[in-house]
DNA sequence: TCCAAATATGAATAATTGCTCGTGAGCGTA
DNA sequence: TACGCTCACGAGCAATTATTCATATTTGGA
């Protein structure tokens, strides 16, 4: 452990004399007293272990448009535009660090906040992102279940990665994510421990969710949340898209029935109370975003120029 | 202006697309239509106007070391160690870094802040680092006034450099630093411009000022504040150093008359009811930074681990 | 309209950075 | 002790980035 922070603390001071102090990585290695290549190692080292952060500090423009653009359009109250990487399709860096920004916002706020967390590859690329803060007065609450199908901790949940770097209270949610009946859905939000943390949800300030498409990519059905079977009998049903495993349809309303009668996800909270903002981006999720900006299930939205841009393009 | 602030645009996104997204410049030449060159140009100019911003997220533990250490030898309430850059002695960019993650602190509370700042080149500095950011709540005080000798915008005052990337209720004052006599000095602090500045500056929650020390780089003579003869009788009474230009001897006690008599500045705020933070560093300010700590002209501190080391291991 | 100064461009080249791979030290195990 | 494994190290080389310089192109005046 000593080593390893010790590792680390190389790493740092390397990456601060690389990015800050503006030194070639021959000149820290004279000075760290190390071989060259071992002074590139170190600032490789920072630079992947997400101990030099890096922002951009200026509105780009077209970016601000959109987002006006998009708050008009579908009446919400809070979004937000990455640049897209043009090319890079899959790159989820830009919508994670302005997730992580917004997030931020809200664990710096000195009055106590309840933020609620969904899953999701975004999401939690955005939670991996925030930088060590101490933030003892705020509650974070996961919407979702944190048990995988076969029993592990699923791997998506958001809520312990935070407490990663941030020193929050959290609240886990020990279910799986889909009862296996409504009556075993029933029974599991009657434990001891789950009320609470329901309550909470209600409750919520702010929450963070991503958006899951449907299709053979759909993450509900890779991570093994629902059969291929109920994908088929989803999707017949209209499914689009899904929010803490809540499917719903292109005009974004619940499907009923199939896995909807069943999830184990507290309920998205009250857009009218709260603002509910979904991280998403990306081709393959065009059509559900859509869903859930049209069905109003969320009021505000990170995403990129790309997705933005077909957003304003279809119609309303 | 559209040109240029289409330029910047660019700018920005080839950074993004740099540091963010991780493209070579020769991808990032592709995607926005340039030769690989002008990608080039647009990433340096990007780094050089400030638009890039990199800071590391890990405690250095020598950092927090010596941080510990000052606080309790020279009873700080608040101390901020930066890296040394070994072998730049003349690098500030540490310390402004630090000091402009401190300024952003306080200009992120919601609740309104009254925050006075002196003057000097790593405050500059600080302050140029900046976000953009939107603070009508808090009021910006100067504590010094903003008129050189010779008539013109005195180069080193923060306020207006503030104004360009905050957006904060700002308090000049339009005075001279150094009065030509304790009369004049007297009538200019009875205008009508002047009198709720100072009264503001008094109700200080932080203060941020800068130490300028003695001997022929003398701030205050090399910027023609005083002249050689005065330069000359404050070093033979004892002075060490100066704050907003009151100059102080080794034991940081203000020195009696000479210039001290008609300094135009508002008085240090007090250390009993808010923070002064003084930001400075380097070989040449050891015994000025020493006198203020010692006499408790400020008892808040941002400055390198050198620094840090030499005034520790001097007697207290 | 024309000229001069300032500015932008791309080619060539120099400097820096990143990667691959062989070596050897450290370490646990048979 | 010998064996095999892992891993850090640095040499050498490939890739990328920064700078310089000569040449266009724009801009602001007369």
């Amino acid at each position: 452990m000593a080593l390893r922070s010790n590792r680390f603390d190389d790493a740092a001071r390397a990456g601060w004399l690389y990015y800050v102090a503006g030194n070639t990585q021959d000149q820290i290695a004279t000075k760290l007293g190390v071989s060259r290549q071992s002074a590139q190692r170190l600032v490789s080292l920072a630079v992947s272990e997400g101990l030099v952060r890096v922002h951009i500090d200026h509105p780009i423009a077209n970016c601000l448009e959109l987002a006006n653009r998009m708050r008009e359009k579908f009446g919400l109250v809070f979004c937000e535009i990455a640049p897209t990487d043009p090319g890079n399709e899959s790159t989820i860096v830009g919508v994670a660090e302005a997730a992580a920004q917004e997030i931020e916002r809200w664990l710096r706020k000195p009055e106590p906040q309840i933020i609620a967390v969904g899953t999701g590859r975004t999401l939690k690329a955005a939670v991996e992102l925030l930088p060590r803060m101490d933030c003892r007065h705020h509650k974070v609450i996961s919407l979702t279940g944190n048990i995988a199908p076969d029993g592990s901790a699923a791997y998506y949940n958001v809520v312990f990665t935070m407490s990663d770097s941030v020193n929050v209270r959290s609240f886990p949610m020990p279910l799986p994510v889909i009862a296996s009946s409504p009556g075993e859905r029933e029974m599991l939000h009657q434990q001891a421990m789950i009320i609470p943390t329901l309550e909470l949800s209600r409750k919520a300030d702010v929450t963070f969710v991503g958006i899951g498409e449907f299709g053979n990519q759909a993450p509900l059905f890779v991570d093994g949340f629902i059969t291929e079977a109920e994908l088929e009998m989803l999707s017949a049903a209209g499914a689009v898209g899904e929010i803490v495993g809540w499917s719903f349809d292109a005009d974004g309303k619940l499907i009923e029935g199939i896995t909807n009668d069943r999830v184990a996800s507290a309920p998205i909270p009250s857009r009218e109370t709260s603002l509910v903002i979904a991280i998403a981006k990306g081709r393959k999720k065009f059509a559900c975003i859509a869903g859930a900006v049209r069905g109003g299930l969320i009021n505000g939205l990170i995403t990129d120029e790309e997705t933005a841009e077909y957003l304003l393009g279809m119609e309303a």
